[in-house]
DNA sequence: TAAATGACGAGTAAATTGGTCTGAATTTAG
DNA sequence: CTAAATTCAGACCAATTTACTCGTCATTTA
């Protein structure tokens, strides 16, 4: 698992959705202020929605709108939605199964990282990146 | 950036050195014990060697050695080494300059996050894995 | 001098990334 | 009812990266 620009785009794309609660954001309007290809954000958001985290209305004057307050999602959550499960090193992968059973002792301290990492992750919520109370 | 397959197998291998100090360690030993395909580690080798982490002795029963104490190599150096800088999304890596120069919230927010990574790495160090003193 | 090792550089098949394209289906305005 | 605006779905594709291999050379020791 790696962080990819599709991860980067949707989590621009949806923060700016935060930023507009109660009000559908078409996909033109954010590929546009955000200098994401169209077809590919439209790619995302697809993702987004299926993931529960969007939802959509069709036609004119339709979008894209956050299907929960910006305080209940966080980054762990975009993160997966477009990422899969965060496996930063491929024995970690759960489809995969680790062909070295005995006490394989760097797999374990990946294991580590990677739990750190994800604790990051979810940290983060929309609400905390928009109100830039972010600290480290 | 993203642990590859490579890091993975260059971090079986440099522990591998470090449970033998003052021992001379041949690819094929480890390539063996480990799994990892020979030309492949030999190449893994040779760039933990220009990082200055581990030294070769050549010819009839050389090999290679770690080239500081198992408590001065961090998991961070060995990534490092292995995947260059680290930049878990594309606008945080230093050979790029982001194009959005407007504020950009989000990579404010991935470079928390990628601050929080590199810490948890430089955090352990080989002694620690060894010695699986390692817990959360 | 032969065998055992590492050093170096080029090359390559498969997978992944970062998209595009086409053609729907759905909703609203007129 | 029709046209425009929007999302939905799937196939497709070029470029890059990954995970290697191969061949040749250099160095050391027996």
């Amino acid at each position: 698992m790696q962080i990819t620009r599709k991860t980067d785009y949707g989590l621009r794309a949806i923060s700016e959705l935060a930023t507009h609660p109660d009000e559908a954001i078409a996909i033109a309007q954010i590929s546009e202020k955000h200098g994401i290809p169209d077809s590919f954000l439209e790619k995302i958001m697809q993702e987004l929605r299926q993931a529960g985290l969007i939802e959509a209305t069709h036609g004119r004057g339709g979008g894209y709108r956050l299907s929960h307050p910006a305080g209940k999602i966080s980054l762990i959550d975009v993160v997966h939605a477009l990422e899969g499960p965060v496996a930063l090193v491929v024995c970690l992968d759960p489809s995969l199964k680790c062909k070295i059973e005995d006490g394989c002792t760097t797999s374990n301290t990946w294991a580590i990282i990677n739990e750190k990492f994800e604790a990051s992750l979810a940290e983060l919520t929309l609400e905390d990146i928009l109100a830039e109370e972010v600290r480290i």
